[in-house]
DNA sequence: GTACTAACCGAACGTTCGTGCTATTTCTCT
DNA sequence: AGAGAAATAGCACGAACGTTCGGTTAGTAC
């Protein structure tokens, strides 16, 4: 690999946690520099703009995101208990210790949900994956017969994202250490409300155990 | 009243505007001077220093937050027509015209959870009030024997917060019409999980329509 | 109306921001 | 090893940042 390569991925990983603390737009190319030991016009050498760092920083943590989440859920069977895995390792991403301030996406959202442009049009098209992504996942559970047909994939798909994202917000503001538990009971009270007959007779009910914070 | 309070007071209506869409980071001293036709030094002169402020802005968004949403569900009575109301009125909330750009303190939430200070006690502070508030509203649910005695109180908060947050997230980003719809369903589920058997069999159920957007 | 004070302005401070240049160093390939 | 390309540093720029200070305007009280 070509030295360029790699120095900018150490600029991309660390702009990644740079991002985590202090939001897309205290993403500033000075501390960056000063962070990576190098100059600023160096580092601004791999990047035509401070809004093209924006946009390949948000894409790093997406793909890691999918690596570190989306991905190794596949692994699961496909239904609950891929929903579970899902659920279970989504939590556990506002802890990754690559983004020491949490997630980059949600805060990027909150900064960027009222300024038209391309950092906006990717974190919208970003969410808009997940949903579909789960959605389809929702949907599998359904088609295995662990939900009901009657389940509105978009309405499971909308309250499993708010459970994670609330968790996000009291886990990084109020610390709360129970945060975990209130997370896993809301997501398991929402498969119950769906959970199809079949479910709940034929096989055992094994629900999530809290996550460990 | 003197000048300088009403000077002040108008300041701080546009700097909660301008922090909802720029958050308060991006409330800056010299925009602000601009919006309001006034120099830079005329205006800081109302204010100790920046983080100043920033800590009265978020003080008159709590306040606005209060008088728009809280104290008018009080007039509602105790129990389940309250909560309905509290949450009518609070996803409204992010429509609020006052703040174009979304709920100040949510925003205000994500830049500075990470960022130890007065402003993020603020926010902590103002969290828990707003957690207590609503775990009391739930409990008065119980004590009128609408919610089923065993409801946990602060599962039920959680819960309701995460509705509305992610609703907001949904309503500010994606500018998805079905928001409102997805919301209320979740906390009619929400509500009809906790309903006592004397709250169902008693009173006629009366959900909340969807909300208009 | 005059005296006093609160309110506001203009200019400047030292930093930091993103972004151009032009060298100079360092890697890569033959 | 030496030529050529890639990568990085140095320096400077205009603008914007929060903040300070001395002076001018405007409001308030007698």
């Amino acid at each position: 690999m070509r030295k360029g390569q790699r120095t900018r991925a150490d600029i991309l990983g660390q702009a990644v946690a740079v991002a985590s603390e202090y939001g897309l737009e205290g993403l500033t190319i000075g501390s960056l520099a000063d962070r990576l030991g190098m100059s600023k016009s160096g580092l601004f050498a791999h990047f035509g703009s401070k809004e093209d760092l924006q946009l390949e920083t948000l894409k790093i943590a997406r793909e890691r995101f999918e690596r570190v989440v989306f991905s190794p859920a596949l692994a699961a069977p496909r239904g609950l208990p891929r929903l579970r895995e899902l659920f279970r390792r989504w939590l556990a991403w506002a802890d990754d210790p690559a983004m020491p301030g949490g997630c980059v996406i949600i805060g990027a959202t909150i900064e960027y949900d009222d300024r038209p442009g391309p950092v906006r049009d990717a974190l919208v098209a970003s969410q808009q994956d997940l949903r579909r992504f789960l959605a389809r996942a929702v949907e599998l559970a359904v088609e295995e017969g662990h939900l009901r047909p009657d389940t509105d994939l978009q309405q499971f798909a909308f309250e499993l994202f708010a459970i994670v994202y609330a968790a996000h917000h009291d886990r990084r503001l109020l610390r709360d250490p129970s945060v975990g538990q209130h997370a896993t009971a809301a997501f398991e009270a929402l498969v119950a409300r769906h959970a199809s007959q079949a479910s709940k007779g034929r096989t055992r009910h094994r629900p999530l155990r809290p996550a460990p914070f």
